[in-house]
DNA sequence: ACCTAAGCGAGACGGTACGTCTCGTCTTGCG
DNA sequence: CGCAAGACGAGACGTACCGTCTCGCTTAGGT
């Protein structure tokens, strides 16, 4: 149980205390998840952390540095695994990472942190800086020779990321990430093959 | 200049003074231009625009719909055109799309769109379904048969309508719109002819 | 009653709402009846007149301006009646002035001002025209030629005032208040009379 | 100078370091010099004797009890010296106090526990007590039997010790404590010989 | 020609949240 | 055990906007 766990805790010296810390990611994970950003301040999660606010932020300079940690704190292992088939591997890849974002509250917290970046500078960087981590990681496993397939010579592995990207978080923003295997199965298969039909 | 116009107006009867609305409109844009969406509030359009409050809710309910009507009053065309070639429709199309948000504000105007959909419901409603409205567009065009084309028979086109939307948003919302012809060309190829290699 | 009354007042249009005002100069008097000074905080008024913060920084920009207002509010007649004798006038004066503190809330009112005074300059200057406002006001009332007494040459009316002021104050500051007239009398005497035997 | 010593101190083993003590008052005395009990805080004490809070709080239960600490290391020598002339006396001690007062920052720490006594119950007593303390060494005076002049016969001394310390305390509380001297001569004057005209 | 109805500006109102400040308490780890 | 250090819960500070309200004015359209 994440809620009002709420005990009295009070400073252990001169250094941070890890339960005061992990109370106040916990308020506000189930904060998000209750109200969702809309509902989300500083001050609510403060109140359900029986925490002090300058608490808060001594260890977090802004919402979205606490939203961030939130997400990582919450972060599941998205399946990479690298196979001898590409289109297979992508396809596993954004299921996991669909599922993810779906099951727990991941998704929620990372649109926030989305919102959050066009409004304060910060949070932008930070979200860039995230969304450019993951590309490359993409591109990584695109890069990779495979006995069965043969990546074309012109094709950038980042763009191919890019697109995997992209889709993902347009479902996320779109709310559609349920029910969505088939579309996965779909796109990558449109990616790998192409559209036009071959003669 | 839309700026500071803020001469006087009053009421002209009992009916909606388009100079007010029209102002506000204005007001709103300057402020998402000058400050972007982080320094926008109603309170400040009602400022600039020297108008009452009252009267920008009376006629936009939400914050997002005053954004939405400024969207579109802001909307340039984008285009279209349908040739004989595939490829080429969607790059013009892409290219069309990317400078009409790099160049004018609706870029901004979309993103704090965006934004606003995470915290406000109207937001969201109004934000998927303009969404919606663009791919169903898009798919359109990509359906159309064409002399020197086909699409293959188990492909959607509003597949690709999706991985072309998700491409243009993504590079709008990780503020990489600027130089993109290149890439534009290179997605749009993938997309078409599939990354991997052709024997 | 003063307490509590807390009915929900909204705004009246685009002025200044008396009632609101009222609840708010009521609330601030009752917290300083009630806990004094100490207890006394701008947010603890504007929750109990359920008025909100801003309300009240917009009409008093200090908590000093609020306590001078009250302090005001809460004045009593204090008696400046003129007779035929010097002495019995003073000797009334100070009962009056005695009494007012002693028995309203003023007097802690007026110590809550000059603590203020110590930390804001605002509350300063505020307390300090107060202070000589009241000891041109004595000082008027000693410099009336009368019948039966007649100022020495070279006696300063508002040297006089001060060390009335300066004796009420005292009292007040140290709590001494409460049966005071004897030493009231004995006061006012020696200043007429001198301290010294008179051959 | 006391400015900033800021040496780094240590424990001295289990009792108190008197430099660690002596750090702490001279660096509230500067701040009270500096900024005025406005800006006066057992935080920016402790910083800048580089004390650690709990080390202060150990000492000193509350802030007026370290502000009396304060002002007792700061007496001079008000003189209270007797003569055969009661009014000479008293004008002497007064121009003394008043010096003393002005020229160092006793009057301003003096100034601060009176404030500080409005909000806390123990500064209070403290400040009572010492009120009281200087009335009886003042009676005191009053009260010595001298070859030029006699009290009559009705006059308590506390009463006119009461008036002394009145004027004092209402010069000091309204920032009038410079160039009083003719103020004071004719204060004493009044006291010792009445305002009346004599006949 | 009057009257009513609605739009308009202005801005006050009760609220909520912001980020900062100080309070007094608590621990730790060194000396 | 004293000490420096500094984290902690608490809560006030003064400011910015939110969305709602009422006012007093203006004009148009219906009667």
């Amino acid at each position: 149980m994440t809620d009002d766990d709420a005990q009295k805790r009070q400073s252990i010296g001169a250094r941070r205390n890890p339960d005061t810390a992990e109370a106040i990611r916990a308020a506000a994970l189930a904060i998000l998840q209750e109200e969702g950003y809309a509902g989300f301040s500083i001050e609510k999660v403060a109140r359900r952390a029986r925490a002090g606010k300058p608490t808060i932020y001594r260890w977090w300079p802004s919402k979205a540095a606490l939203l961030i940690e939130v997400y990582h704190a919450q972060k599941r292992d998205i399946d990479y695994s690298v196979t001898d088939d590409l289109e297979h591997d992508l396809v596993v890849f954004l299921k996991s990472l669909f599922s993810h974002w779906h099951d727990s509250p991941s998704g929620d917290v990372f649109r926030s942190i989305m919102a959050e970046a066009q409004t304060e500078p910060a949070a932008r960087e930070a979200f860039l800086a995230y969304i450019d981590q993951r590309r490359q990681r993409i591109a990584e496993m695109v890069r990779l020779p495979r006995a069965k397939s043969r990546l074309a010579a012109d094709v950038d592995p980042l763009m191919v990321a890019d697109l995997l990207v992209s889709f993902a978080w347009m479902r996320l923003l779109t709310n559609a990430l349920g029910n969505a295997e088939a579309d996965i199965l779909a796109m990558v298969r449109s990616i790998i093959h192409g559209i036009e039909a071959q003669e």
